[in-house]
DNA sequence: ACCTGAACACCGTTCAAGT
DNA sequence: ACCTGAACACCGTTCAAGT
């Protein structure tokens, strides 16, 4: 279990998970993840390092708390047929991702033990058995769009290849020049990438897919 | 560029930018990515940390050079159809993976801008041009493939959500108890992961949605 | 119950010096 | 051209002490 205390610690100013965890999540957002530190995170709530030891389990436990409240911002999603739910949470996820990217790789790349990772796996399970699916193949589904949807923001958040760098104009000429004729004929799409895009075209695959049984 | 240096230097028992990613790969697959620092692969190598230098950017340009290493071990695929060769590519790709699974994230999680990364981008992109693939779609197409392959590698490398910790026989019974109801009518094969047929059933869903244009 | 600060065993990297 | 070692500015975490 890695989740709450028991009793929500009174905050009068003091200093609590929440707290630390909101810090921590704003630290990220404005200096990237290799720049967290528990000495740094200290400083900036004006304690001493060794206090968050009393609210958190250590740097690790910490990043994975960020990870639960990035993933506790996704919305549940409204009421509806099967494909508008998973299309709904799918954009949910993506846009709580999308809200800090810097941090999004914590979800993203961590296992997350929490049963707060299970809200959102419920919303997708619900509708699918309520179709009809048997729950291996809800189960076999849900995965097969988790991990596009890992993959696709990964790569949205730049932290997995595009093949495009995003703001490099020699780029398209690197591509063009590398002597790979696929390459280079499809070089000036490799060196653009429009995620919303590429998002929804593998998300429409994947539903179309799961629609057809 | 990211790429080697002009001249192979000798290797007589001296260091080289070779030896010490092959080092550091070792170091990864014995003791895990959080493992690795230029002190303790220095000290393997027999060699002043300071030395590592001279043959690498830092650390950050070796486990971009380890993650080059990964993406080199991939096979050409057999000359064959548009989904032969798409599957074969897949397939290499996610055993390349499962060969060094601690070091698997590297490739998975960094934004590689060397070039030796195209030679997989070729190998799709040649078929799926020849078939009749616009090069736009064919882009498509090739970075759905991969965000799917990406996330459902991270899933099976343990760096990413499965919704089952691989050995903890708890996990049913958290998953059943949760209060969930799909999520407890679903337990059951929540519980459990086949990476393998997880990942042939989504690139199955995935090369058919290609194939039919 | 919470906070503190010294201390331990580490880091990556710069720089000046050696061969 | 390559290697070295001291030094700098950091780390995460343990532990004993305080309130």
């Amino acid at each position: 279990m890695t989740t709450r205390r028991g009793r929500p610690p009174k905050d009068l100013g003091g200093l609590s998970r929440d707290r630390i965890l909101r810090e921590a999540l704003a630290l990220v957002d404005e200096e990237g993840l290799d720049a967290v530190s528990m000495r740094k995170l200290a400083r900036r709530l004006g304690v001493d390092p060794m206090s968050l030891y009393n609210h958190v389990d250590g740097k690790d436990a910490l990043l994975d708390g960020v990870a639960e409240v990035l993933l506790a911002a996704i919305p549940a999603p409204p009421p509806g047929g099967l494909r508008e739910t998973m299309s709904a949470l799918a954009h949910g996820f993506r846009d709580a991702m999308l809200g800090h990217p810097r941090a999004a790789p914590l979800v993203l790349t961590r296992q997350l033990a929490s049963m707060t990772a299970l809200a959102p796996v419920e919303a997708v399970l619900g509708p699918l058995l309520a179709a009809g699916f048997p729950p291996e193949r809800a189960v076999h589904g849900l995965r097969a769009v988790l991990a596009f949807l890992i993959g696709t923001l990964m790569r949205e958040v730049e932290a997995a290849p595009t093949f495009s760098s995003t703001g490099d104009p020699g780029r398209l000429a690197d591509l063009s020049a590398s002597g790979l004729p696929a390459v280079t004929a499809a070089a000036p799409y490799l060196a653009v990438c429009d995620h919303e895009a590429e998002f929804e075209f593998g998300l429409r695959i994947l539903l179309d897919a799961l629609s057809e049984l």
